[in-house]
DNA sequence: GCCAACGTTGGC
DNA sequence: GCCAACGTTGGC
């Protein structure tokens, strides 16, 4: 069992849009970073837990918690012309990004990113640390324990 | 809008 | 394979 953060931006997909999504889940489309992707594709399993983050927006912070709730499968949107995601070097015979489906666990109360970064205990997490940008990232289990308490104050 | 950080691209 | 240039991310 692992543990996961995500981010997504509000303005794209929020907490409030996958509260309301079809049995609250939705497939992870729009990873275009290979590192993010190999998480997903190589590294994933159904059940790991997964930290909702809202990024891009005027209160950054974990939005909610979640779940893995698919194995990994080609992201439709990069066959789709129509979409920014469209990468023209894919394939359906050799599609290029792969995700999995997230299904929410609980809505939370905003832990803000200036509260995560004022928690001792949270000064490990990756999405922390100076220059990280990646949209996916691992959380420990301690990491995890540790925001799960937070949230609950 | 700024800017630091980092990933990707492409010429060589 | 190196590395400069460029584009993107994301907090502020």
């Amino acid at each position: 069992m692992a543990y996961w953060l995500m981010k997504s931006e509000p303005s794209e997909f929020s907490i409030d849009d996958l509260v309301k999504a079809k049995n609250q889940t939705v497939p992870w489309f729009g990873v275009r970073n290979y590192l993010a992707r190999n998480y997903m594709r190589d590294y994933m399993a159904v059940g790991d837990d997964v930290l909702f983050y809202h990024s891009s927006c005027p209160e950054p912070g974990i939005a909610g918690l979640a779940k893995v709730s698919s194995t990994p499968y080609p992201d439709e949107t990069q066959f789709d012309k129509k979409s920014k995601y469209f990468d023209a070097k894919a394939t359906r015979e050799q599609p290029r990004w792969m995700l999995v489906d997230v299904r929410l666990e609980r809505k939370t109360r905003l832990l803000s990113l200036a509260e995560m970064r004022a928690a001792t205990s949270l000064e490990t997490m990756v999405i922390l640390q100076r220059g990280n940008r990646l949209s996916i990232t691992p959380v420990t289990a301690a990491e995890w324990k540790s925001v799960v308490k937070l949230l609950g104050k």
